[in-house]
RNA sequence: UGGGGCGUAGCCAAGUGGUAAGGCAGCGGAUUUUGAUUCCGCCAUACCCAGGUUCGAAUCCUGGCGCCCCAG
C-alpha cells in the first residue's frame, strides 16, 4: 500500500487539477514499465485516485524481451504487470501492434524514404497514446489520461485553453516530443511529474518499494532492436538500401554510400571518407541518392520552415504579420534559442538569431514563450527545409577560413 | 637509366642519431525517450627491402625495389 504525506498528497491533488473527490475520480495512467510512469501511478493511488494502469503493446514482444531500455514490449510489459500489482491498481495490456505499425512505423519509413529525419516519439505521442489510448481512458469514464512525461499541463481554468509548460526538471525536459498534442488531448492529459526532478522519482521508486526503482531509462527508438533503425527500414523498405554518391558542395563526388537513410543532417561518423579535417552531412537527395557533406561551418543554418504546425500558443501572436518572438529549439538536447517566428497563411518560417547547426529535414522545431522551467509550449511543426542565412547564401567568410 | 626529389599505420603527416607527434578514417564506451552532435578510450615492437657504421638509427653510409619531377 502506497502511502503519502499530507503535503505530498496534495500536491498530486493540484498538479492534477481535476474537480470532485479524488477516490470518486478514475484516472488512466499510461504505464510503460518504466520508473516514471510507474511512480506516477503510484503517486495518484497514494493521493487516493481510482487508478487504472494500461500498458501498450506495441511491436513484436518476442524481439525485444530482455532487452534493456525499451518499453511497450516483453519484459517492460512484465514490469508493468507486477508494478501494477504491487500498487494494487487494475491493470490492461492492450495490443496495438497494428496501429502501431500503421502510424508510428509507415511514418517513420516513409519519412526516411523521402530523405527526413523522423521522430517517431512525436508521431507516437499525438496518434497512438494521445489519441487511441485516450479513446479508452474515455471508455472507462476516466477523467483524464496520464504519463510519466516530464511535463506540465495547465488546464484550461478562465483561460479557454489548456496550455502545455516545460517541467522543473529541465535536464529532463520532454516537451519536445510533445509539441504534436492538441489542444483537445492537452486538456485531458495529466503529467504529474513535471513539478519533479529525476532523483526524486528515484528516491520516491525506492521508498514504495518498487522493483523497477534501479531499471535504466529508456533510450534508442522503442521498437528497434539493438538500435539498429537500418535493419528495421530494410526490412519495410528495402530499396531504401540502394547506393548512391557522396557529393562535395561544390558537387564533385568525392565517395560512395550504401543508403541515404544511413545519414541525418550533421552527421559525421560513417562517412569513410578521410582528409584534412572531418566532414559533416549538410544536406540528402532523396531523389538523387545523394550525400551532401561538408566541413562544420557549412552545417549552420538560420532560417528554417516548418510544415504540420500544431499551434498551441495564444491566438493573438499569429495576428502581427511580421511574426513574433520565441525561442526554439530544433532538438531535444540543447536550450531554446531566440528566433522570430512569421506566420504568413499556411507557411510557417523561423528566423533563428545566431543559427543552429545540423537542422535536420523531419526533425521538430519547437517553439517556447521563454528558456527555463514553467515556459509555455507554443507549438511547434516539422523541419521542411532550411537555409543558411536568411539571403539564401552560406556565409563565405567562415567558408574560406577552414579551407 | 642525365639531374633532382620521395618512400613512416586505411589516408594525410611530424620526426635529421637516443629509443615513433598530430589530424582524418575505423573500433569501443559515456551522454541522449528520435536521428545526430559532443566527450572519453583504443588504434605502427614499427618507419619500402637488404646490408653496414654506432653503445644506440625512421633518422648516417652502400646496394636494391617502387613512385614523382625536370631535362634531353
Amino acid at each position: 500500500m502506497i502511502r503519502l504525506e499530507e503535503g505530498q498528497s496534495a500536491m498530486v491533488r493540484s498538479a492534477m487539477a481535476l474537480p470532485g473527490d479524488p477516490a470518486a475520480t478514475r484516472v488512466v495512467v499510461a504505464m510503460s514499465g518504466g520508473v516514471d510512469s510507474t511512480v506516477a501511478a503510484a503517486l495518484l493511488k497514494g493521493a487516493g485516485y481510482d487508478v487504472v494502469g494500461i500498458t501498450l503493446q506495441l511491436y513484436d514482444a518476442g524481439r525485444a524481451a530482455g532487452r534493456k531500455g525499451a518499453c511497450c514490449a516483453g519484459q517492460d510489459i512484465h514490469d508493468a504487470r507486477r508494478s501494477a500489482a504491487r500498487l494494487g491498481i487494475a491493470h490492461y495490456v492492450l495490443d496495438f501492434e497494428n496501429r502501431f505499425r500503421e502510424t508510428v512505423i509507415a511514418d517513420f519509413a516513409d519519412s526516411y524514404l523521402a530523405g527526413e529525419t523522423p521522430i517517431p516519439c512525436v508521431t507516437c505521442n499525438r496518434t497512438v497514446k494521445f489519441a487511441d489510448l485516450f479513446g479508452r481512458a474515455r471508455a472507462l469514464s476516466a477523467a483524464a489520461l496520464v504519463t510519466g512525461h516530464y511535463a506540465t499541463v495547465e488546464p484550461a481554468g478562465n483561460r479557454n485553453r489548456a496550455r502545455l509548460l516545460t517541467p522543473c526538471d529541465m535536464l529532463r525536459d520532454q516537451t519536445y516530443f510533445l509539441y504534436g498534442t492538441t489542444r483537445q488531448q492537452l486538456a485531458g492529459l495529466r503529467f504529474p511529474l513535471g513539478g519533479m526532478t529525476k532523483p526524486e522519482i528515484r528516491r520516491l521508486a525506492q521508498s514504495f518499494g518498487l522493483a523497477v526503482a534501479d531499471k535504466p531509462d529508456s533510450q534508442d527508438i522503442c521498437f528497434v532492436p539493438n538500435g539498429r533503425y537500418r535493419d528495421v527500414l530494410a526490412k519495410l523498405r528495402p530499396e531504401m538500401e540502394a547506393s548512391g554518391d557522396i557529393v562535395d558542395l561544390a558537387g564533385r563526388v568525392i565517395g560512395r554510400h550504401d543508403g541515404v537513410a544511413n545519414f541525418t543532417v550533421g552527421q559525421r561518423r560513417g562517412l569513410k571518407l578521410a582528409g584534412a579535417e572531418p566532414l559533416f552531412v549538410v544536406s540528402l537527395d532523396a531523389r538523387r541518392r545523394r550525400v551532401v557533406v561538408g566541413p562544420r561551418a557549412a552545417l549552420r543554418r538560420h532560417q528554417i520552415w516548418l510544415k504540420d504546425v500544431n499551434w498551441l500558443g495564444p491566438d493573438h501572436l499569429l495576428t502581427d504579420s511580421s511574426g513574433f518572438m520565441a525561442y526554439v529549439k530544433v532538438r531535444s538536447t540543447r536550450p531554446p534559442a531566440p528566433a522570430q517566428v512569421v506566420h504568413d497563411g499556411a507557411a510557417w518560417r523561423v528566423e533563428i538569431e545566431g543559427g543552429e547547426d545540423a537542422v535536420a529535414p523531419g526533425q521538430a522545431c519547437v517553439l517556447y514563450e521563454r528558456p527555463g522551467p514553467a515556459a509555455e509550449v507554443y507549438g511547434g511543426g516539422r523541419i521542411a527545409s532550411t537555409a543558411a542565412d536568411a539571403a539564401d547564401e552560406l556565409p563565405e567568410p567562415e567558408l574560406e577560413k577552414v579551407q
